[in-house]
RNA sequence: GCCGGUGUGGCGGAAUUGGCAGACGCACCGCACUCAAAAUGCGGCGGGCAACCGUGUCGGUUCGAGUCCGACCACCGGUACCA
């Protein structure tokens, strides 16, 4: 009998939607629970992607594991529906977001069926869902009433195409992370979510993670932390100006101070400005520059001197001159630094452009060739008056405590994160649950009135202005003071599309709830999310924010515990072969190209000069214009859902980006093939594991088991593979068969399921036990070792199982090739490694 | 610049963490089956006639190094005037 794929797996997906083997219930205390968790996708027109199904096959495998295991599994699914690229789409087509959401989401719900994955379709999510996003619009509510959510006029990032704020974490090499526009500062009113507060707890809380390294470290990396101290230094019209500085110790060596363009004292000094012009068109400059612009200049140092105001160091009582200079950031620290220029390569070629003074404080380097920057114990200081002759080290907290004493300064940290912008001027996203009343000032929604409707209008295209589409909607926007009751006007911008994605794993725990965003029995009994595997890309984007809505949903009692998810695990990205590359061209192609152009260096050269240095990479982003692009659709029709699931985990290191090849797919459908014509047939005898192959199916369990755990499914596959060899080489028992069946469906359900129908063991595998590892059946009577001498494999000797460290010795002298070339040498020494070696070291006899 | 990561056959990739490098798969070659082809099954497959040589390069530690230590080279990712 063939193995028609397209019929079983139509067959078990219906008997799956109508037996539901994969719902779960939430508090069932005879087992223990799993909740294993993806990033839910963003419902795209173009359909699934091929890059979706490794990380959702990876945690599908996973937790059908862990319910073969004897858990109470939570693998659910939903939608991130909200956001600009189905606005755009919508515009574009003329149709409304809602109806091309919905088609999408169908869509996408017919792809993931079609792929077998395991998930509980009872708990599906959509944050486009009024009944969802009014919890969307309650936590924001809790958000302001906390403090935490406040409206703020400050320069953000507008991407220029989008025509909306962005977040910093938007914003990719000072372009919009969206569309590739342009990003540039604009002064807006913002609505911000206070995510600085929680800095030090975002960092702290990661060390008692199971996330992967990088993840922690990029994250400590974009939040930033960094120790120094602020000191006040006098201006000369008597005002103090507070800087940040992570090197008190050099305050000595400060022989100037920059502020940023945009600092405040500028305007309040405007009357003793003598150049205030110059200092306005230096202001004018920095506002109009894009981000982009701004780090393709960062090499060459601008500022002006302020004429007419100086400051006073406060350690020597030193009047220096004040500049302004876009290299010093408004929104870090102060917005103000002493300058330093013998140690910072910054303040060093600013004084150099601008012919500052440079006073060495640290012993070390030569300042007049470049900053000495090193902050360890090599340095010594010196010119720094009750500082000279200590270490760096040293100096730090005893020029602190002089500070502190005299009520100058005192220690400080600072992150590099930002609070989060949280609004956007675009219409497709949850509406912003507050009101303005001039008398009253901003007011939020009663709870009572959520959710808050996204209004039905009839252009949603964004505006030139910077104002949201809901501005037009005059009916909706004029409403009345839940304060005083008089005339007030809505909130017209909407929710990023980061707001739904940042508490969606709650719901899942319960969510067809209408009082709560989650019951306390279920968000007891679910949290945390044991495993979440999700993209990189996400590290300081929902990564950081949803841990930080769920730290404030713990400050205020709603969730049980402290971190949304308990481990991290990140898959790399579905790459495509660059069919312009030489090495991806047949062996023929590339010998023809050979032959025409002399050597391989010539034929690469010209493929270069033809597609431009691209050609030179083999592996690329699969993309519409190389045609390289993979649809599942296709690679199901043509080979089944089992073998893209099989293939895609077959692909290599589940954590590194790969390659697709439409060749490698071919064998992992041979493998399949193989799997079926092997169980198909028909076998007599109980469930015992035949005694040619007992031991290859324990070792194929542990390997197996173990490889799933630590998500090698590229070696549990090879494992399984070389199990199926060995039963083709030894013949294969009842029971061989009905293990390998057990082992084999967590990756390719479908089949496994028909093939333990056809051989009647009862029941459906997916509901079975995993089999059992008994260490006991996988040794042998004898072992095989290797014989080195000096370190180099000469022989190969079997000895019995039980065998002496002696015994093995002269068992591997006595092998006839070991003997010929120990003969006339000692044996000085020799390493016995049980089981695997024996290194033997020979000396010629004197 | 700073912080991570990676470098192994024609290709994707293995290697129990210091113990027989190249598992498994692709491609390729041969054989069987076939009138023939495909499919399937079986076998071969790093280089070299060989001794030997081979895990980006150079050096070191060790009986033994893809794995450890030192110096470098190349590529990928993150971040970037954060004081």
């Amino acid at each position: 009998m063939k193995y028609d794929f397209a019929a079983i797996e139509k067959k078990w997906q219906d008997r799956w939607e109508k037996e539901k083997p994969y719902a779960c219930r939430t508090g069932d205390t005879s087992r223990p629970k799993f909740y294993g968790l993806i990033e839910f996708p963003y419902p795209s027109a173009a359909g699934l992607h091929v890059g979706h199904p490794r990380p959702f096959t990876a945690m599908d495998i996973v937790t059908r594991k862990k319910r073969m295991d004897g858990y109470n599994v939570l693998f659910p699914i939903g939608f991130d529906a909200f956001g600009l690229p189905t606005e755009n789409y919508a515009i574009k087509n003329h149709i409304h977001p809602a109806i091309v959401t919905k088609q999408n989401i169908e869509n996408f719900t017919r792809q993931l069926k079609m792929l077998g994955f395991g998930f509980d379709w009872d708990r599906v999510v959509d944050t486009t869902d009024p009944s969802y996003y009014k919890w969307t619009q309650w936590i924001f509510l809790q958000l302001y009433k906390k403090g935490l959510a406040y409206k703020a006029t400050m320069p953000v990032n507008w991407c220029t195409s989008c025509k909306c704020v962005l977040a910093n974490e938007e914003v990719v090499e000072g372009v919009c992370e969206r569309c590739g526009a342009p990003v540039i500062r604009k002064e807006k009113s913002q609505w911000m979510l206070k995510i600085t507060a929680y800095a030090q707890r975002l960092i702290d809380d990661l060390d008692d993670l199971d996330y992967i390294e990088r993840v922690k470290i990029q994250q400590k990396n974009w939040i930033g932390r960094s120790t120094g101290a602020e000191v006040t230094f006098k201006a000369t019209t008597g005002d103090d100006i507070v800087v940040y500085t992570t090197r008190p110790d050099t305050l000595f060596g400060a022989t100037y101070m920059v502020l940023s363009p945009e600092h405040a004292f500028l305007k309040k000094w405007e009357p003793v400005l003598k150049n205030m012009d110059e200092i306005r068109a230096y202001q004018r400059a920095a506002a109009s520059k894009s981000d982009l612009e701004r780090t393709e200049l960062n090499k060459e140092k601008t500022g002006v001197c302020l004429d007419g105001v100086s400051a006073i160091n406060p350690v020597n009582g030193r009047e220096i001159p004040i500049f302004i200079s876009d290299y010093v950031l408004a929104t870090y620290g102060t917005g103000a630094i002493m300058a330093v220029p013998a140690h910072d390569d910054r303040d060093w070629e600013f004084a150099r452009k601008f012919g500052c003074e440079v006073i060495e404080v640290v012993k070390g380097g030569d300042v007049e060739k470049e900053a000495f920057t090193l902050k360890d114990d090599t340095g010594i200081m010196v010119n720094s008056g009750f500082l000279d002759g200590m270490t760096v080290r040293q100096a730090i907290p005893a020029i602190t405590k002089w500070l502190e004493e005299k009520g100058i300064g005192h220690s400080q940290v600072n992150y590099k994160l930002r609070d989060w912008v949280f609004s956007r001027q675009r219409y497709w996203g949850e509406p912003i649950p507050m009101v303005w009343c001039e008398k009253c000032g901003w007011q939020p929604l009663p709870e009572d009135q959520l959710p808050l409707l996204l209004p039905e209008v009839e252009s949603y295209e964004p505006t030139d202005d910077g104002e949201s589409p809901l501005s037009k909607m005059t009916d909706w926007v004029n409403t009345t003071c839940p304060c005083c009751g008089g005339p007030a006007r809505r909130e017209t911008d909407t929710m990023p599309q980061w707001a739904g994605s940042s508490w969606y794993f709650l719901r899942y725990m319960d969510p067809h709830n209408d009082q709560e965003l989650a019951s306390k029995e279920a968000l007891e009994y679910w949290s945390p999310v044991d495993w979440y595997n999700g993209g990189m890309e996400h590290t300081t984007l929902h990564l950081l924010y949803s841990r930080f809505w769920h730290k404030f949903l713990y400050d205020i009692g709603v969730v049980p515990t402290k971190e949304p998810y308990a481990k991290r695990t990140s898959h790399g990205m579905i790459l495509g072969q660059n069919p312009r590359c030489f090495s991806n061209l047949s062996q023929e192609e590339q010998k023809k190209l050979v032959e025409e152009f002399g050597s391989e260096e010539a034929a690469r050269a010209h493929l270069v000069e033809l597609h431009g240095e691209m050609a030179e990479h083999p592996i690329v982003k699969m993309s519409k214009s190389l045609g390289n692009v993979v649809n599942p659709d296709d690679i199901v029709k043509a080979y089944g859902a089992d073998t893209l699931r099989l293939y895609i985990m077959f692909i290599g290191d589940f954590e590194k980006a790969a390659a697709w090849s439409d060749n490698a797919v071919k064998g992992c459908k041979r493998f399949l093939d193989r799997v079926w014509n092997l169980a198909s047939e028909k076998r007599e005898g109980g469930d015992e594991y035949s005694s040619a192959n007992e031991a290859a199916v324990h070792k194929a369990i542990k390997k197996v088991s173990e490889d799933i755990e630590s998500m090698k499914f590229n070696t549990a596959i090879a494992a399984l593979m070389s199990l199926v060899n060995d039963f083709y080489a030894k013949g294969a028992s009842r029971g061989d068969v009905k293990a390998l069946l057990l082992m084999l469906c967590p990756f390719a359900p479908h089949m496994c399921e028909e093939l333990w129908e056809m051989n009647g063991y009862g029941g459906q595998v997916c509901q079975q036990s995993w089999p059992k590892y008994d260490a006991s059946k996988t040794v042998s009577a004898t072992m095989r070792m290797a014989v080195q001498i000096s370190g180099k494999v000469r022989a190969n000797i079997i000895v019995p199982a039980e065998s002496t460290n002696d015994e093995i010795v002269a068992a591997a002298l006595a092998e006839p090739k070991i003997a010929r070339l120990a003969e006339g040498k000692t044996l000085v020494k020799s390493i016995v490694v049980p089981g695997k070696l024996i290194s033997l070291i020979l000396k010629p006899r004197v």
